[in-house]
DNA sequence: TGTACATCAGTGAACGCGCGTTCACTGATGTAC
DNA sequence: TGTACATCAGTGAACGCGCGTTCACTGATGTAC
């Protein structure tokens, strides 16, 4: 991994050689900047190492901060489903649900959503995909299609949502309509 | 900020609080952990100082490498829109550049969509809407809808373009359908 | 009732590491006379 | 043609900082006899 400097005239290639490099890290998807275990401690008045009473590493406080967040979404969710209405009706308060929660939460919902994966946590799969498996729940419910055009359609709301909360997480300054206007619009256009 | 131990028996309570306090800082949106200076440096070979060489900062070369992905984004779209198509196989085209481009570089992509207003980096603003004007002037050439509700349908589209390739992106194990199946379905369903 | 002891809920100092940034330097290459 | 000097493209060592983790400790509270 020798390399010589440049020649006389090309010192303006180092830069486009660093950029290059950048990119190039930029191909592996990173994670969320989270936290740091000293800043958590902090913000409780206690010293990092009261932390290592409760928890082996900081990998368990984020696995338990994750396990946090998804128990939350889902009451968040489950609480404003209501009871006795029509499947549309509650695939639009599933929908509402889910991109409040969202909005309200953006940092957890980076981790549990933009992040993951990729902080190698053990087996949440199962708690994504109850998710999935209501709203096709629901979507079957509504209208006469197969399991498997149901569960696509719910992929596709998923799809959606996650782009809508995303979206106005990061680019807060466009010009974004009514959340629950445009949650009404989608599942109008895709069910 | 004095804090006084926990009753005898209430250790666990210690432990609550320090979930409650993460998620109390994930209330604020985070960024995306880039490489580090060093590490670019390292790639290149190159001592860490040589950087200073040509960006006054980590921030400036962050804010470089944006501006280099934000081109080769671009690039790649401008490049496969093909001339003489009817508006909308021009959509579908602008829809997959976008969608291929972020799922063969998610780290850029990470970058690009969701960290790049939490890095306080100069005016990109105008980059962003390029791309949405443009899917504006399509879907307004392929309806005759008014101006407001072609950029509401462009913003949607953008929506599930990237809910598309950030679900993609993070949650790799779910039983996606074909990319470019999904963005031909969603745009006769969304236009 | 008093006293020795165990336990509990933490603290405080230290460790090695990677980070961004600075500053004095080095060695090769070009230019002036 | 030779030599002094300037410039260019970097290096290497050091700085202070925050990080995760460890380890010996402390002081209050309960329990045994």
């Amino acid at each position: 991994m020798a390399r010589e400097s440049n020649p006389r005239g090309a010192g303006d290639q180092l830069r486009a050689e660093l950029v290059a490099a950048a990119s190039a890290l930029l191909l592996d998807p990173q994670s969320v900047a989270l936290p740091s275990l000293r800043a958590v401690a902090r913000a409780c008045s206690v010293s990092p190492a009261a932390v290592y009473l409760h928890f082996d590493s900081a990998q368990a406080l984020t696995t338990a901060v994750l396990d946090a967040q998804l128990d939350d979404l889902e009451k968040a969710i489950r609480s404003q489903l209501p009871e006795g209405v029509p499947p549309r009706a509650r695939l639009a308060a599933l929908g509402r649900a889910y991109a409040g929660w969202g909005l309200a939460h953006p940092g957890a919902y980076q981790l549990v959503f933009e992040s993951a994966d990729r902080l190698d946590l053990p087996e949440h799969e199962h708690d994504r995909w109850s998710l999935i498996d209501e709203a096709a729940r629901l979507v079957a419910a509504e209208t006469t299609v197969t399991p498997d055009q149901a569960t696509a359609t719910a992929l596709r709301l998923w799809t959606m949502l996650h782009g809508l909360v995303s979206l106005r997480i990061h680019k807060p300054l466009l010009p974004w309509p009514p959340v629950d206007d445009e949650i009404d619009e989608t599942i109008a256009r895709l069910v």
